[in-house]
This record gives structure tokens, C-alpha cells and sequence, in this order.
DNA sequence: TTTTAGCACTCATCTAATGGGAGTGCTAAA
DNA sequence: TTTAGCACTCCCATTAGATGAGTGCTAAAA
């Protein structure tokens, strides 16, 4: 168990290891203010700390520095909440009140978040996996070619255009549709597809000519592409940070932003609520050097999608933390209000 | 005007720095096969070509660099068209096989190029500013909520969530989405929301009540977005190029590339056909040290889009433009077979 | 007149040496 | 238990050579 004035020291470290991206000395935390003992001391107190595995030199005689177990036990049990700035608080509440497209809100609260934070933003934006389908439809545009469309209880739509086989007829196309209405309406989208091939075939093929090729289109619509984009906020802000002056490193986190799938993996997966991963805690070698800060957001009781914040493992924890509570919160409640239907 | 044994020269030194990225010297240049005259010779027909401003030195005793006005030489006057090898045809004939969805198979197609490239694809996502109204529709979700989706004649849909005014009906609805198709069907969608303003108002009013909030609803709808979005391809490739090892280069790019405006603007504007822009002439200082070369899409006749790759001044331009100038044709094609409706 | 060989010179790059500064660990005294 | 003092370590910035690729110029050769 760490004594008082250890802990005190080892918040001051990260504290301003945080704040100045240099390793923290002996002497120069001897100064601080609240410290009213020697360097010395505070040589003695370091070495303990880095026997316990808090802290770290970088070389031989160097300053001390954050380890991951240090900032992990400073994000658990010292961090300070910080508070939000009415300026800031300003910023996020604006997000919500002009436009209303769901697309656009979470565009601009990535790119909001990031300028806030001066990290890099990353929203998922709101899953349709559970979503029932509300409504199935054909828009013809001409004799060739149709748009189906299907939207769901949550005000999801998906679209796509098709070309009609040559025999169908109108009266054909609106059969289909009625019958799929009929039989496919509150049933979750993830099923349409196995509930068509399965049960509502026979039916169609009773109903319509040529109904393979016509069945062959709509199974291709029906194949929900899960619509869960990642939007990204200041990547480049990345660039910005001391610890990301490397060509390679920088390589290696625009890359693995780029490919999106390892983003969309973990902010999928991430528990309800907010929660820091530090450095090698993300499991993926090139974030080693990383922390990452998801919150989830809700519509509803039912949690949606994800907000995150990628930044050095010496981020400034508690701002970011607020500021993704704030948003996060604001989020649902819009959300909320808007598509729970 | 430069003599044969000028234009060789120039060639040999762009095509090597090209490679290499590596200033020429007129001793390995002397060594180059097609070369029957000394390096001395070499040094007085470089000196030459320094004074006529299509070379550089980087410093007083290095070998030489192409500048600008060399690299628009080499583009306009010596290069010499590319094969493109079968594997990258198959990549770019892929891509139209498969999937029919345009948002994939430009999102494919920038990524495909940027790797057949190594440098950065950029894409600009077909316009929809000429399209034609072909259908308006309303799709009620519940009691307070309704999508409103407007379809065009080249098979382009848009849609918006919006909140049904407490005291519109479906009757009321299926009033107005009649109107609304009667009166605006065919029009171009630039022009909707003026229309909507100035002539279907009157009639909306007539027939509906409470009609203000209503119309304000839709007029937010047809206030069409500009949908043609920007894909890009490689980002990171950038960070490959010897001459961009420097952050704040990188920075410059990347911002450049995440603001997106700016190459909106410029992709908008891009003339039919290929072209290259090197360096200054993008106009942008960050792009200094770039060129940027772009090709035109169509759907019929119509160009709606534009394909582009980012790279360094010392770009394989032949390669690049051979493989812009293909994709682009195949691009024309299944647009048209698809869109052209 | 054109081409070439020769030579002095320039500049980037690499390596090694040097000195200062920030910081540490240890010891012995307060 | 705390502190002052001191030797020691390592980073970093600077300097000094050495190397090598390349140039421009001159004078001789073709």
C-alpha cells in the first residue's frame, strides 16, 4: 500500500508528466507547491515507486517517467474530475440543436470532440442490428430498373437499385411487395434474409411469374450491410503529440485507422459506460503507445454505438473524461428523443 | 529550343530521379546505356538545361533535380505511355463485376487504385445537381414521426427523418405528397426549394391544414445535400515518399486531405479528360511538393465525376496516368450501363 | 568548334570527441 | 527519518575531421 506521500508524489509526476511531455526529476518536483520536503527525499520516495512499478526512467539517470500500471492506478484511484469549461459545455450543446440528421450530429461531434480534446475523435455511429423492418418497398424509375427500400422501427433506411428481369410487371412488383409486407414486417432485419428464402418463397412463387430472378434482387437488398460507419475527428491531431514525432509510429496508427476494421472491432465490443484502455492494454502493438477512452451512448435504454477518444497514453485523462460523459449523455438524450420510436 | 541530345539527357534525369528519388550526376548518368559521350559533356549540356530552368541543383555540388518546368516538360513532351500490366487490369475490371453498388465500387476503386499506385486515390462521388425530381414520397414510422425520401431520375435517393406537426393526418399527407409529386416531378432538384417556395405553397395551403410547420419540415428535406462525397484511397501512402519524412509536411497533407474542402473545390472544377497539375500550379501552397493528376467520369455523356491521385512531384506519371485513364473509361461504362436510365 | 581529361573546390553526411546539464544513487551527518 | 553533498551516468548539442559524390573551369585532344 502506497503511503500518502507517495501517492502525493506520484500524482505530481503524472500530473505533469501529462502536462509537459517531459520526464519529471527529483528537483524539479521538489519545488512544486505542497511539496515540503527534500529532493532527496523525493529520491528515496522515486526509488520505491519504481520498485513497485509505478514509474520508470527512461536511461540511467533521467527523470521518472509514467509506467502503464503508474497511469492505470492514477486513472483508478487519483484522478481528479475536471471540470467543463461553459465554452466548452456551449460547444457540445450546439451540436444537437440546428440540424437534426443523424449523420451529420455524429460527424460533427467527432470532429467537435477532437478539437476539444486536441486528440483524435472516433464515433460509431448507432447499430440497426436489432432494428425491425417497418416498411418494404419498390420505387420503379423505369422499365429496367427499380430502387427497393426498406426502413426500419428505429427510422433506419436502406436502399438499393436493382434491375427488374425483363417478364416482371408492375402488377407483379406490387404482389411481391404486399407479400413481403405481409410477412416480414416487425421481424428483425438480421433475419429477413432466412425468413425469405425459408418461408415466404413459396408464396411469391405462387403469386408471380418469373419469380427467381426477381427474388434473386431482393435477397441482394435485403442483405443489410450493417450501415455502422466509424467517423473519425482530428486524425491529424495525432501529429501533434511529442511521442508521435516518428514516421513509423505515425504509419502505423494512420494505417490502422485507415483500415477501420480493428476500430470498428473494438468500439463494437465496448462494455456500457466509460472506460479507459492504456498502451499495451488495447492488445493491438501499434497503439502500445496509446490510450484509448470509449463512452457509449444509448437510444433509449439500448446502447447503440460508441464515442472514443484516441490519444498518447499521457493524455489528459480526466478532461477527456468529462467532456465524453457530457457529450455522450447529451447524445442520448437526443437520440433518444428523436428515434425511439 | 533543346537539341536531341538535350531532350535525352532530361529524360534520363527525370525517369532516374523518378526511381530513385536520388539528384543525377553526370558521372552515373554518363553510365547509363544510350550514353556515348563523357561526363564532361554531360556536366556542360547539364549547366545548359540549369540555365533554361528545367533542372535544379540542391546545392552547389550535387547532382541535379527536375524542376517544375522540368516535370511539365517531361509531362507535355517525353512521356512515354505506359503499359499496364494484366494483373492490374483484372484489379480494375474486378471491381465492376461483383458488387452494383456505387458507394462500394467507388470506395473500392480508390482503394484498389491507391494500391496499384502507392500513392493516395482520391475520388469524387458522382454529382446529383442535374438529376431530376422522379419521386417524392412520405413513409410514416409512427404517430410524430415520418421519413421523407425523394428519389431522382438517375436512380440517386435521398432521405430525412422529420416530425409530423401534431395536427397533420395521413390525410393530410397523402395530400400533400400528391402535390408535391404533381407539381415537381421532373424538375431539377436545384431548383425544388424555390419552386416549393414560390408556386406550390399556394396549393399546399389550400389543401391542407396547418401547413407552416409541414412545409417546413419538407423544405428542410428538399434542401438537397450535396451528396458527392469525397472518397479517398491510401491516405497513409504519402507517408512512404522519401520526400515527405517530414511532420510537418505530413501535417500540411493531411490536413488538407481530412478538411476535404479544398479538394473538393478542385475535383469539382476539373475539366473533361486527364490532366496533371504539378506543385505550384495546384495553387496550394501545402501542395507544393505535390502533383496531383485527375481523370473525368461519365454517365453517358454527362461527366459527373472525377478520379485523382495524389503523389510527389516525382510521381511515376506514365504509370499513373495509364491506370487513371483506364479506370476512368471502365468507370464510364458500368455507370452508364447502370445509371443511364 | 566540340569533346574530353584533369583538377581544385563545395557541400552533405558520417563518425568521433568534447563539454555541459539534468538527474540519479549512495553515504554520512543533522 | 530527513537532508546535504558528491561522484557518477547518460543525453544532447556542438565541433572537428574524413569521406565521397558531384560541380565548374581550363587546357588539351579530336
Amino acid at each position: 500500500m502506497l503511503t500518502e506521500r507517495q501517492l502525493l508524489i506520484l500524482q505530481i509526476i503524472i500530473d505533469d508528466f501529462i502536462r509537459s511531455a517531459h520526464p519529471v526529476g527529483s528537483r524539479s518536483l521538489a519545488k512544486k507547491k505542497g511539496i515540503s520536503f527534500s529532493s532527496a527525499t523525493i529520491r528515496n520516495e522515486m526509488a520505491d515507486l519504481e520498485e513497485l512499478g509505478f514509474i520508470e526512467k527512461t536511461h540511467t539517470s533521467s527523470g521518472r517517467v509514467p509506467s502503464e500500471k503508474g497511469y492505470r492506478f492514477y486513472v483508478d484511484h487519483l484522478l481528479s474530475p475536471e471540470k467543463v469549461s461553459h465554452k466548452e459545455i456551449k460547444r457540445i450543446n450546439d451540436l444537437f440543436t440546428e440540424i437534426y440528421e443523424m449523420e451529420k450530429v455524429i460527424q460533427n461531434a467527432a470532429k467537435v470532440l477532437s478539437e476539444l480534446t486536441e486528440y483524435t475523435a472516433i464515433v460509431l455511429g448507432p447499430t440497426v442490428e436489432d432494428n425491425k423492418l417497418n416498411r418494404f418497398q419498390i420505387i420503379p424509375l423505369n422499365a429496367e430498373t427499380a430502387i427497393a427500400v426498406i426502413v426500419t422501427n428505429k427510422g433506419h433506411l436502406e436502399h438499393k437499385l436493382f434491375s427488374l428481369p425483363k417478364s416482371v410487371n408492375s402488377s407483379d412488383l406490387e404482389k411481391t411487395v404486399n407479400i413481403l409486407n405481409e410477412r416480414l414486417v416487425g421481424m428483425p432485419i438480421l433475419e429477413l434474409q432466412s425468413k425469405l428464402i425459408n418461408e415466404v418463397v413459396t408464396l411469391i412463387k405462387e403469386n408471380v411469374h418469373n419469380y427467381e430472378a426477381m427474388l434473386r434482387s431482393l435477397l441482394d437488398v435485403l442483405s443489410v450491410p450493417s450501415n455502422e460507419k466509424l467517423y473519425y475527428g482530428g486524425k491529424t491531431n495525432m501529429l501533434k503529440q511529442p511521442e508521435f514525432q516518428d514516421i513509423e509510429k505515425i504509419q502505423g496508427i494512420m494505417s490502422l485507422m485507415e483500415e477501420e476494421n480493428d476500430f470498428y472491432q473494438i468500439l463494437k465490443q465496448t462494455p456500457f459506460g466509460i472506460h479507459v484502455k492504456i498502451g499495451s492494454e488495447n492488445k493491438i502493438p501499434v497503439m502500445d503507445d496509446c490510450s484509448l477512452i470509449t463512452a457509449t451512448y444509448s437510444i433509449g435504454e439500448e446502447q447503440v454505438g460508441t464515442i472514443a477518444i484516441l490519444g498518447p497514453k499521457r493524455m489528459h485523462y480526466s478532461k477527456v473524461i468529462s467532456l465524453l460523459n457530457l457529450l455522450s449523455k447529451n447524445m442520448t438524450v437526443t437520440l433518444t428523443k428523436l428515434y425511439d420510436l
